[in-house]
DNA sequence: CTGAAAGCGCTTACAG
DNA sequence: CTGAAAGCGCTTACAG
């Protein structure tokens, strides 16, 4: 019959036992004192209070988590932040969490694949939420993280599947205002520099340009694709730039591409906007320097950010809300990369 | 006599129970197979994996946390990312971790009171280790730790305190060699451009480049301080740079102040290195652009987030290690920025 | 309002 | 190697 010893009150792990011993009362009076909204005289709450003050006590969010309803924690899967974009949004995303007392766990991903093992960690600290950046959720996952009663959100991307809500800018929509303020400026030879059909959100941007180009009776002269960890487009940019028939125009998927368009066009000699224009997406702040000016479509990641705690709150409220697609507007900040409309 | 009934089974949440009965095992034998170095017979460890994969069963790592050793939670306090360079150290720390199976818990901290917050909220966690890379962390707290045995890491700053390790760059040898490349280049009225002394990094590289000028007889001929958030020290470059007697040279803190520098420079009509040279610090991606091609310091952040996470499993292996400050070697890299040394 | 009891999902000695 | 039992630190009905 083995009969093992308690062993608390080693390394100095104060325990609600140890509060309610110190203030002669029982663990459930302790526990009610520090849970929101439970009953407790005044008496009991003061006796607690000052035991737990004397003792420097705290709940083990783990053991409450086990226990209670939340854990509280939110998880983040997401890519190499190769893009300030995404270093902005975890840190907007911690913020608007922290104002409702909850912690961000991250998943740092790689491959594609890694999603999958992201979003299973979550699941496995028993995550409130997940929210998902990066690359695709496969099916089984999403079907799992429904059956546990788990939100998905998604950033930047939409996937039409029962519960889960998606949240992203109106890449269309931008693509259309940066589109007319180039054709309204005078050019009519657009192409497209983007990072290509994996990154959901610049293969919108593409569609919004062409839809809004075909609108206009114009069409991309040009489409490429960049390998962002490598040369932020330099290579792909100065191929565009040294064609035969150059475009008087690039839109580009991301800011940091239009930088590097823009460092490729000064070295090759060419003005901007005069022998080129030059339009990114996001407006992260180094496109407001003197240097580059650039002109951008602006994506308000804080509003994102909050949009994506205020859903993962009601649907914690209310599990079978039917899924969104929310749109952010995204509105284009015109600089110097462009030519001024009279 | 309140006779709550289980009520597991419901929300398709499978637990050891489920499996076990399954397999037709103990929950004792299921969680020797799910845990290494157990000892399980080769037809149990069958049938459980059997069981587990058909049921979908993976184990809560919450309740593991509860009753075993470790959380594999490590928490991260951090600033607010405005460099790019804390960005890129949460990526790097996120892999670093998950190497070993660590997942990383964020405190996104606002003022220097709040990583106290931060901190106690991964001891509320049961964090295995907190990494500290902003503020302060106040004595009370920093004794919380070690008496919870919670081993804490800080980064990029030195508190000499029993049990605390510090890991950081060289900031006063990185200092030395770009005083160093500035004097051989010529440069006699070096100044300095910093985000002032609640920037422990800053006012060692600071301090650095003060003892290296002293060393060749030389003094800093001003020091100015940025607020970082606002404009990257456009403000102050251009006082300094404006100034009757103009340094010939402005060694800054960190590589985005160095690169307003750069554009103020370039908005004053100055020539770089010609008329002032331009050092940072950090060696950022974007410093090796062609428009800035900056002359910095580089600090290896892959190496410092891998001593972290080394340091972290040494003294989780063994409590009791004397506290060390390692500090990472830091590189100049010349690039254009700079006089070339003949 | 309060305490005893059962339970969250797991692991870890202890006998066998 | 294996299972029964106790326990991790907490919360939540249930009686009182």
């Amino acid at each position: 019959m083995g009969r093992a010893l308690p062993q608390n009150s080693c390394m100095g792990r104060i325990t609600i036992r140890d509060v309610a011993k110190a203030a002669g009362v029982s663990t459930s009076a302790v526990s009610r004192v520090f849970t929101d909204g439970a009953s407790a005289s005044a008496a009991t709450r003061a006796r607690v209070n000052a035991a737990a003050k004397a003792l420097g006590y705290r709940p083990n969010a783990l053991a409450r988590a086990l226990v209670g309803e939340r854990t509280n924690l939110v998880a983040l899967v997401i890519g190499q932040a190769r893009n300030v974009f995404d270093s902005l949004f975890l840190e907007a995303l911690a913020d608007a969490l922290a104002k409702h007392g909850q912690n961000l766990l991250i998943s740092l991903v790689h491959g594609e694949s890694a999603v999958d093992e992201g979003m299973m960690s979550a699941l496995d600290y028993q995550a409130d939420a997940v929210v998902v950046a990066a690359g695709t959720v496969p099916l089984a996952t999403s079907e799992r993280c429904l059956r546990l009663g788990v939100p998905i959100i998604l950033c930047g991307r939409v996937l039409e599947r029962e519960g889960v809500d998606c949240i992203l800018g109106d890449n269309r929509d931008g693509a259309r205002q940066a589109a007319e303020l180039l054709v309204r400026g005078g050019c009519r030879r657009i192409a497209y520099l983007g990072r290509g059909p994996t990154a959901y959100s610049d293969s919108e941007r593409e569609d919004g340009l062409r839809e809004a180009l075909a609108h206009l009776g114009l069409a991309p002269v040009a489409t490429a694709t960049v390998d962002p960890d490598n040369d932020h487009g330099f290579a792909a940019a100065t191929t565009l730039l040294s064609a035969p028939q150059r475009p008087d125009a690039i839109f580009c998927g991301t800011d940091l591409i239009a930088l590097g368009v823009l460092e490729t066009a000064r070295a090759l000699g060419l003005r901007v906007p005069e022998d080129v224009a030059v339009v990114g997406f996001d407006n992260v702040p180094m496109s407001a320097w003197p240097s580059f000016r650039l002109t951008t479509v602006d994506f308000p990641i804080a509003t994102t950010a909050e949009t994506v705690v205020e859903r993962i709150q009601a649907r914690l409220a209310e599990p079978n809300l039917p899924a969104i697609v929310r749109r952010i507007p995204t509105r284009l900040v015109a600089r110097a990369t462009t030519r001024r409309i009279p």
